[in-house]
DNA sequence: ATGAAAGCGCTAACAC
DNA sequence: GTGTTAGCGCTTTCAT
């Protein structure tokens, strides 16, 4: 409560000016730290500002530079600690380049996301860092191209657009996790996703995810390199809420050739089929074995640890944030990219199929159980 | 690809007017849907602007209208569930009412904390939500109420500030928290908190933070209500990264005089505690009991399943926006807040202390260890 | 209903 | 080094 309690208006270059008695275009090069300024004239205004406490208008500013050192990013659901942590990899970047960031949340619905960067574009930022909820219809990620402006896609890549992607190798790394599954003996390995998608998944579906067809794409790479028929009727799509994920658990794990095996695609999911596991009164890994996408600290805490998918999330929102600023500063890739390898961490969770130990093998004949190739 | 690879410079209203052979006016009016406009102007117009794919500057608008509709969110840190989640309830309802939200994040940090809400203002922000690091030095929150812009504060209250403060009623439910604990048996009940202060927990000692205050506050009565000593020991303020909340909790536990049930403050100090009994391999009740707040899904999947102190986050993200809009529309308070209450959920790491079952009490008299009152 | 012109707060030419 | 004058893209008087 020193002086001031200015309610209305704010106070101006204008008013600095004045009251250091020099040219607005003086005060503004003092404040704004640009052209050429008199120590004495520098003083004097600093000190009417400090006087009037001015403080700059940020909009104004952008208005003539037409930069606004902020970032957009557009996330399919915030609440979900993958995104929450790349996010804070994300601002933790971008506060250190002094540029803010615009959180657009979308509920993984293109309507959404559509409507979201169209409003970050009007509002004039810098760039956007979007996870595409869709790889195939990607119209409004084009016009972020059009507008000049930079884009970095996350976890998800687009298709036919010239953006830099960050993701980690997903292909590969559900390859050799699928390839672990099977030579612990699992046949009917059970896949549960939140994608969006109008039909199930067949031999031959396009996936509208890059981030999932990559990681059915290794699934698959490894069943085929074994020479064993993938279980496409475990293969769970459009898992939603709670409660469908549940669902879908339930039924994957009580059908008549049962699934062995349920891999979560993300945390959040895993949280609602280990509930549907529990209530189920099935015990891990010796009724069924189970592996999450994403490590977080409390997969170590349930009775076995999870075993998991781990991707350096936090990295990944570190390397888009420093990509978009990169090319923001028009400057060219630095050539050497940080690694960004999800890992498969071993924990407690898978154990040999339940039916691996019965008496008679009641399946097709597929082969030994031993470990192949 | 249809036409326009328009590259630098935007398309403006003039641009718009001239392709409609309209003044500038007329065709901001009939594109900003105000004033009056013929309807042969104003199919002229937007088919212009159509044509030309005209997008409106927010940054320009903003600046004469003085309302960027957009909303300041500062928290500590949004990796931690209980804010990604309280995130979620703001940015929602923001949408709903057509306001994005420009998210801050300051690690618990004052200096981060006080940057983020100048930068915010300069940006011209219509009115800010904030979880203050600290309840007691708020000169940088004060300076927002001067700015004559709206802030309502998560979490906890501010010192002498007039804001809106959303937050559950923490007094009450940690009496009755500890209240139960009490009943249970336990007398040495510690308690870990990211909160930080110079000094250890004293009695009479004056905490930065409303909320941590009121939670002790309520453990206080609990005890002097029973008329036992508060074990001011087993508090354990600046518990800050993962590490030093483990080693707390080892410490607290492997003591001479150890805690018999350990309260964690919030999820993120719960995942650390519960990796450090895990070392220890001490079992949940039986060895130690085990209290949290905030009700994650995880919570339902250790074992035993964890007995928490519920917040309703996600409303209160939703009421803290809902306020702010209310604010900055100039409308009243509509009597009736939705009630914010914060619920006890027994699950099953509450159980008798260990030493209840050891032949002799090796403690201080201190009354029998029946449940009380 | 429409247009001309002023102005939001700032930066950027351009003189001097 | 300093001041004057234009804008940035939009909204908003104020005439007409």
């Amino acid at each position: 409560m020193s002086s001031n309690t200015s309610r209305r208006r704010d106070v101006t270059v204008a008013d600095v000016a004045r009251a250091a008695s020099v040219s607005k275009a003086q005060a503004a090069r003092a404040l704004g730290n640009y052209g050429a300024v008199s120590e004495d004239v520098r003083e004097r205004v600093l000190a009417a500002a400090e006087e009037l406490s001015y403080r700059p208008n940020e909009l104004a500013r952008s208005m003539n530079t037409g930069k606004s050192h902020t970032i957009g990013v557009v996330v399919g659901d915030i609440e979900n600690p993958h995104f929450g942590l790349a996010t804070r990899g994300i601002t933790d970047t971008a506060k250190k380049s002094g540029y803010n960031v615009i959180l657009a949340n979308t509920d993984e619905e293109r309507a959404a996301e559509v409507d979201a960067v169209q409003v970050l574009l009007d509002k004039r930022v810098d760039g956007l860092i979007v996870a595409p909820a869709s790889s195939t219809e990607t119209d409004h990620l084009q016009r972020v191209y059009e507008s000049g402006r930079p884009l970095v896609l996350l976890d998800r890549a687009a298709r036919g657009l010239p953006a830099e992607v960050i993701a980690a190798d997903m292909a590969g790394i559900s390859y050799d996790a699928t390839k672990y599954l099977l030579d612990s003996g699992h046949r009917r390995i059970a896949f549960i996703s939140t994608l969006k998608n109008a039909s199930p998944f067949l031999d031959g579906t396009q996936l509208d995810s890059s981030q999932i067809s990559e990681r059915l794409e290794g699934m698959l790479r490894a069943f085929a390199e074994t020479k064993l028929p993938f279980p496409y009727d475990l293969v769970r799509l459009n898992a939603g809420d709670a409660d469908s994920i549940r669902d879908a658990t339930r039924e994957l794990l009580l059908r008549a050739d049962p699934a062995t095996v349920v891999v979560a695609s993300d945390g959040l999911i895993a949280l609602s089929a280990l509930g549907a596991i529990q209530d189920l009164q099935l015990s891990i890994p010796k009724d069924v074995s189970f592996l999450m996408y994403d490590d977080f600290a409390w997969a170590r805490l349930t009775t076995p640890p999870l075993t998991v998918v781990a991707q350096p999330v936090y990295d990944m929102g570190v390397a888009a944030a420093t990509a978009l600023i990169r090319q923001i500063d028009g400057r060219k890739a630095s050539g050497t990219a940080p690694a960004l390898q999800a890992r498969l961490i071993k924990r407690g969770s898978v154990g040999p199929p339940r039916e691996a130990f019965q008496p008679a093998q009641a399946y097709t004949a597929e082969g030994p159980t031993a470990a192949l190739g």
